[in-house]
DNA sequence: TAGTACATGTAACAGGTTACATGATTGA
DNA sequence: TCAATCATGTAACCTGTTACATGTACTA
């Protein structure tokens, strides 16, 4: 259900595609979900049949038409009944926890190789973020209400990538000591 | 599949049912994997068809008869097989992100209540896993190689939720301003 | 006598992935 | 001419959750 309210999050800034949406997660939007384009374009019907969006075809020259998705009151009310509603927390489900579990079972060697690469991944992540920190959200500029909250999700995506380094480096100081 | 491997690296310690797996995912064990017990017996009864596990059916005086799992030298080799392959990181998929992103559509003070809230279940997470590293890592004790292992993916989990306190208060300081 | 622990499961549904399918335009 | 971008979708499948179902033994 949260992937309807993440989408209706982005909607409610700017009528957009299911084309666009999925843009969007795979740039700066990335930091706070992500999805695969068949689920967006199957979510947004389902938004449609609720009545919290409404659609409209835009016609293009050259490329397929464009349906434009908008939020409608309806829609605005279920999102903001949504975000006074208590949510959980997610559960770690980490592949290289479990590897680190039996990492007894395999040579060092292979799983100094793991952690190395699960580390990298998130040095290029960081990276990505710390553009976008750079580009989108310069020092200088004093930020909006609405900025400074966006720029706070940012924030976490930077923290949770730093955190997973520094916990790389602790597992490769001691994988040196075998 | 992630999870059938999860499961193989329980039971290649101790062979156990359906139940004990599920008992250790809500212990310890949890701050690395974690699943509902009808998707255990699902995935139990796959992995015996694929001859991975075997079973052996232990009758019990008064209690149901009890179905103890056990790895096969294939299932052993599928393990390890899997732990030289290359994972992907997990992209972040929080709510708390989604209501922080269109925070401005409500009063500062529910967002307030959201944070609060988000940051105290992480304490209270944090406080589980400091516990169960006093008495299952204590300091002064010397570590066998499987033993340090186990206690690093503790250590992820103890930073994971650092992480997330340190980011609520980052966002609480903004909230403040407001 | 009510609740918890033990122990296993089915059925239905929701959420998410992978593969496949179409077809024009633009840039290398 | 080959790949990428734009733009939408279907079908099959896998993964994960919720509700329901059964039955004993022990403890408060």
């Amino acid at each position: 259900m949260s992937l309807s309210y993440a989408l209706l999050s982005l909607l409610v800034d700017c009528p957009s595609s299911g084309y666009d949406l999925n843009k969007a997660f795979e740039n700066s939007v990335g930091c706070f979900w992500k999805s695969s384009h068949q689920q967006i374009y199957r979510e947004l019907s389902k938004l449609e049949g609720l009545g919290w969006v409404s659609v409209e075809l835009i016609p293009q020259s050259g490329k397929p038409d464009k349906k434009q998705y908008r939020v409608t009151v309806k829609g605005q009310q279920a999102l903001a009944d949504w975000i006074t509603q208590p949510a959980d927390i997610n559960p770690i489900k980490e592949e290289i926890l479990i590897k680190l579990f039996v990492g007894h079972l395999v040579e060092p060697a292979v799983l100094k190789r793991q952690i190395e690469d699960h580390q990298q991944r998130h040095q290029d992540l960081l990276a990505t973020y710390k553009l976008i920190e750079a580009t989108s959200f310069p020092e200088t500029s004093s930020r909006s209400q609405v900025e400074q909250c966006r720029y706070l999700t940012l924030r976490c995506g930077i923290q949770y990538a730093i955190s997973r380094i520094d916990w790389c480096n602790e597992v490769l100081a001691y994988l040196a000591t075998v």
